[in-house]
DNA sequence: CGAAATATGCAACAACTGTTTTATAAATCA
DNA sequence: TGATTTATAAAACAGTTGTTGCATATTTCG
């Protein structure tokens, strides 16, 4: 419980403010107070009603939030958030102090992994990857159905990106069904269809397998990789490679989500509007279904 | 000169904007321009007559001095003050929020989401998550078992964790069964076991009822979610925090599938030994079942 | 169940925003 | 010097700001 007082300060006082009395805020207010939470800065850098129009909620919805906080009014709010942006900006010293002591902390595994991670990821903005990543969104984008395939330690990511693609419309099929029934869904796949496959050294052999079997049908394979060498690359017509080493003695897969990410995200914005069509359709579906906690139960759950 | 070059870059450019072009104002831009280099922040969190007010000029003033420096007006030059703010503060998370134009015709956008999700990464090396990763380490490493949960969009992290753990040893169970008995693994769940429960925004009630009826038998519940005010929180004994902001609209997980993989990592290292010898087993049996293509087949398949 | 209380969306408000125009003063130059 | 350009101040402008009161849902409670 130390550590919770330690962050709560660590963030500021006014952050501590809004945790502090978050339970007890109606739906509305807790909507407008997790997004300035998220984007602390935002209240002294933009209007108040566009932070509304960002956080999702009425202008008025701010102003109440304010008086909540027993601040005199949303100015007042936005004042103090100003101040806490010019002291830490001529506070040079203490992010100087901030830097040295995250070095002198660097020994940890969990520091440098996470350094390596950020690296990996960040290597990914290659010319070559971009383009890369470009061309197969074109290539997603125009197929009929996108048959999704990752087994093993690539389940995650097929699923995640097969997920995501659901949000947004209805083209892809996950290839994992139970009990083997895994390639069943390919029985009605056309050449109009692709084959989006993710594997990694080892590669797996049902993958490959089902890969051989799609490709026969005369589907085009995508594939998201990990090397040049990977035996996806023969037989796709075009693929995404990614980086999977890591300091510990086990493949990292974090930049083969971002990869994944970023074609949900390329997708996506072929069509901004349609795909907000979209996600409205499935919020609307979810919150029938009683998917999501709506107001948050804090205290009794 | 070397002096005033370096001074113009470490600024920014737009200090070095102004400076150069300082000789050519007159009296009054002179005067408006020297605030501005004194105060730069004050652009971005006063109004323009404020500005100009305290800069001792006439609001006009600013607008011609804006344009005097072939910005589209002061809007816009407010604007850039504010960017920058935003990127020393906390990299660059909100910005892309705004920016519906750059975004609209998906120009670069695989290379600013790569850029994002990099930096978002590299901002969990802070000292505070640091801490809160190796104590949750600790708490996995001292359990008996770990029943690992996280559905929908969270399933992808949750699951890389188990499979990656079950390479590790058998201590992890997940909690995501078929035809609704998720939560059967949990009837021989004890006090010395733990749930470790994976959600963001917005909140799987599935998830909150699961990890409440694993508190109820007494295990202790660790968290890794996205906020602070995560309904999680409060029945979590541990938590770690993860940022899910993309320059898409739905979230993106990568930082999420990160910090699990830091957790491996971490539990590994503390007996690396141990962790080699499962490895051997695991990569021992998965041969012997032959899961993987050994010899790469890479014409014939 | 109905009544009281609360939460939320909406529209109107005056105040203030950044910008532009107009009038006046100062500087420049033939 | 007087004509002409330039610089500045003041005022007017349309658009936006934060705020508030009111009508309508929604929730709470006897």
């Amino acid at each position: 419980m130390t550590s919770y007082v330690r962050q709560m300060l660590q963030k500021g006082p006014l952050h501590a403010r809004i945790i502090e009395r978050f339970d007890d805020m109606s739906e509305q207010l807790q909507q407008a107070a997790r997004h300035i939470l998220e984007h602390p800065q935002e209240v002294a850098l933009v209007s108040m009603r566009e932070l509304a129009r960002n956080a999702g909620v009425q202008p008025s919805t701010m102003t109440r939030l304010a008086k909540f906080l027993e601040f005199s009014g949303y100015e007042d709010f936005r004042e103090q958030h100003a101040d806490v942006i010019r002291v830490s900006a001529d506070g040079f010293a203490a992010r100087a102090l901030q830097r040295e002591e995250g070095a002198a902390n660097g020994e940890g595994l969990a520091y440098r992994m996470l350094q390596g991670l950020s690296a990996q990821i960040d290597r990914l903005r290659d010319p070559d990857t971009i383009s890369r990543l470009d061309t197969m969104a074109e290539h997603l984008a125009k197929a009929r159905r996108i048959f999704v395939l990752g087994l093993r330690s690539c389940h995650s990511v097929a699923w995640h990106f097969h997920y995501v693609m659901t949000l947004l419309g209805e083209k892809t099929v996950h290839l994992d069904g139970p009990a083997g029934t895994s390639g069943d869904p390919l029985i009605r796949a056309t050449h109009e269809d692709v084959l989006l496959a993710i594997s990694i050294n080892p590669y797996s052999l049902q993958t490959l397998e089902l890969a051989e079997a799609a490709r026969e049908k005369g589907l085009s394979i995508l594939a998201i990789t990990d090397s040049e060498v990977s035996p996806l690359v023969t037989i796709a017509e075009h693929v995404v490679f990614f980086p999977t080493e890591s300091q510990t003695f086990f493949h990292t897969l974090a930049p083969a989500l971002a990869v994944s990410e970023v074609l949900c995200g390329l997708l996506a914005s072929r069509d901004r509007a349609a795909a907000l069509k979209e996600l409205k359709l499935a919020d609307r579906h979810l919150s029938a279904m009683n998917t999501y906690a709506t107001s948050i139960p804090r205290r009794k759950i």
